[in-house]
DNA sequence: GGTAATATCAGCGAAAGCACTGATGGAGAA
DNA sequence: TTCTCCATCAGTGCTTTCGCTGATATTACC
């Protein structure tokens, strides 16, 4: 038995520690997988991986002491081959884009199976990605048509930037007419284009968005 | 009374599979529990506790199909004696006092270690209560200090709170009907009512008030 | 000069939201 | 037993949202 008998070599940082035990328990399962450092944030994990140099790195996204970008960022600025597999609640198509370009090699849903799970880290070790078929297609379309928006603010334009904050203002249509100086009737489609260029369905979902953005206040 | 041993039964709910398994991975390791099930959703909870009538049952709030509060709800409804203890990420005061008064006993930040897990069901299968000690001090002032609505969810009713939720969470009411089973004219009143109690001229205001307060997932 | 993006306006129709009012039945308290 | 709160349903009427289509003028870029 050689200390590196080809097991594949994992960091877990999440901070909430029974879903981290919990996940961290589970890949205990697996014979060829070995946790060798959980993490509770941002900045023990970029230590930790200076420290260990591990294999794969599998981390929340949502973390104190330093959000997960830039915590991935630090990851990489330490380790530019490091194989970073976010785990996430949120499937936003906007996160995934953010997380890749980060320089993240895989994303994974917390609602995922343990299969998949397996499978995303044997995906990474072997130096592959592991990304939602829905990613993929963005990616694509960003790369054909001009690589452009991907940040929320990013694909809207200077007007339909204020419709959108005076929306999430919480004003009506009429309201931002007045406020904006245009017909009623622009102000809704300056709007109509905000919600599909967001991807949501309704005013709610827009400032929920809004809110989880940080763009409220 | 107790055919197996008596080992503390348990129904774990979460809608996130690598969370869940990972929970119950970890509660299998110590003897005293026994999960007799997992579920995906609050619909899938309520028939699993009217099927096995577990000792406890561990819940995210956030959850699909049927919101937190909502599933507690139709759990007591079920079995006035369920205990219910929430796992959460959440740590808003609000929160607490809402899923307090929908009749959970205990509450569990998904940051605290697995003893405090241990100890929160042990707590509930013996009958006690488990809140962090903020929650304590919050009902008392509200016993003594009396009047104040403390509160954003005090001032509502049962039925307005999980409409109220709803509605944050981007339903129509007519969606909103469908999910609580009433009218969507019943539905409609009660956001109404909500919206009113709120002091806020429609649903982009109140999402905004619960962004601020914290009661977004 | 052609092309593309943007900002503007408008109409239509379906859906949802919002403000009222009124009514019934049940649960619990005074 | 009254009385109050709550949950339920319903109707009317108006406003707002939202999706879709189509049009024109300006700017800017190649």
């Amino acid at each position: 038995m050689t200390i590196n008998d080809n097991k594949i070599r994992l960091i877990v940082a999440d901070d909430h520690t029974l879903v981290r035990q919990g996940i961290v328990q589970m890949l205990r399962q697996h014979d060829e997988f070995d946790v060798i450092c959980e993490c509770e944030d941002g900045v023990a994990l970029v230590q930790a991986v200076v420290k260990h140099n591990p294999d794969v790195i599998l981390m929340d996204i949502s973390m104190p002491k330093m959000n997960g970008l830039v915590a991935i960022d630090r990851v990489i600025q330490q380790r530019s081959d490091a194989k970073v597999l976010v785990l996430t609640m949120h499937d936003e198509i906007e996160y995934m884009v953010a997380l890749h370009r980060a320089g993240a090699r895989g994303y994974l849903l917390k609602e995922s199976s343990t299969d998949q799970l397996a499978t995303a880290i044997r995906a990474l070790h072997r130096g592959r990605t592991f990304f939602p078929d829905v990613l993929e297609k963005s990616l694509e379309s960003t790369a054909n048509g001009r690589g452009k928006p991907v940040s929320l603010l990013g694909g809207l334009t200077r007007r339909e930037r204020e419709v959108f904050f005076l929306v999430v203002a919480g004003h009506t249509t009429k309201d931002i007419a007045g406020l904006l100086d245009m017909s009623h009737k622009t102000a809704e489609n300056h709007r109509g284009r905000v919600l599909a260029k967001m991807e949501v369905a309704n005013t709610a979902e827009l400032i929920r968005l809004a809110a989880r953005e940080g763009l409220l206040e």
